[in-house]
DNA sequence: AAAAATATGTCAATAGTGCTGACATAATTT
DNA sequence: AAATTATGTCAGCACTATTGACATATTTTT
């Protein structure tokens, strides 16, 4: 692998991060690439992966929420819904209050795969930490919230 | 005396840190959102900008260590790259020692529109940072790299 | 009760970005 | 001279995203 350089560019006179910016596509390339190999398994993309982790983290949530979440359109979403429903990975139950809610469930195999996909990633995590310093965790896990929105 | 931990925050008994995991996927989505309204004006997407980024960063970098940085197929690459050049984003420079390698440096232009592209990120990373913390700057940095690899 | 709005589903068409495999050319190394 | 390397190109395919249109059931508003 060829090593980034912390070198300034020549445009360093912006003030610019490059270095942030490089780092963070780095981390985030590798970050996915964990869980990459086990949904290939599956014929499952990330798309699969991140649908199954909401509703895992967050049961009972409608269809609408979930676009919310994720920022994709309806159609997007529907092509990998239906088939981790076909799968068996993921529920659906009419809403109790209303009628037009589809809440989705992650089901036992569901609860399971994400599981799989969530430990190496985790793994990775918890193993950069360790090499991140005191308060690391705190510190990290307020940059990455502060970076939303 | 209650101890001062860095425990990851845990909602079930798996031990994964999925609050972690899901910050991470909600930053980078922003982090990247900031530079797509810009692409789609020039018709251009986050393959383009990445590989913008990274000829702007290291000029003169041939198309094998471009393929190495960015881990895609010759075949991706060669569609934006051509792109890139046909827009005069992108040069390319026969290597002066190995005339089989193509040098690519950063047009005046391609400058500016890496420039236009880094500026929204490096400022909300700027702003992330100053919400994080003492010293978030390099914990931040030093987990970013950890993650990779 | 009728009309409007909402939640979801589905169809058709398209774009961006990744992949594999095959093959070609020019230049360098063995 | 032969093998290897760096690059380019062609054909075809997969996944994930998009927009727009339309359908159904249900809830809310008028």
């Amino acid at each position: 692998m060829i090593p980034v350089t912390d070198e300034p560019t020549l445009s360093d006179d912006t003030g610019i991060d490059f270095m942030l910016i490089e780092a963070f596509f780095f981390a985030y390339r590798d970050f996915t690439a964990d869980a990459d190999a086990i949904l290939e398994t599956y014929g499952f993309g990330r798309a699969h992966h991140r649908v199954l982790h909401f509703v895992n983290r967050r049961p009972g949530l409608t269809v609408a929420e979930l676009l919310e979440i994720l920022r994709i359109t309806k159609q997007s979403l529907a092509r990998v819904l239906k088939q981790l429903i076909d799968s068996g990975h993921i529920e659906q139950v009419t809403g109790p209050k209303d009628k037009r809610q589809r809440k989705l469930y992650p089901t036992e195999k569901g609860r399971n795969l994400a599981l799989n996909l969530a430990m190496p990633q985790s793994r990775r995590i918890n193993t950069a930490l360790q090499q991140t310093g005191v308060g690391g965790h705190s510190q990290v896990e307020a940059f990455l919230k502060a970076m939303v929105g």
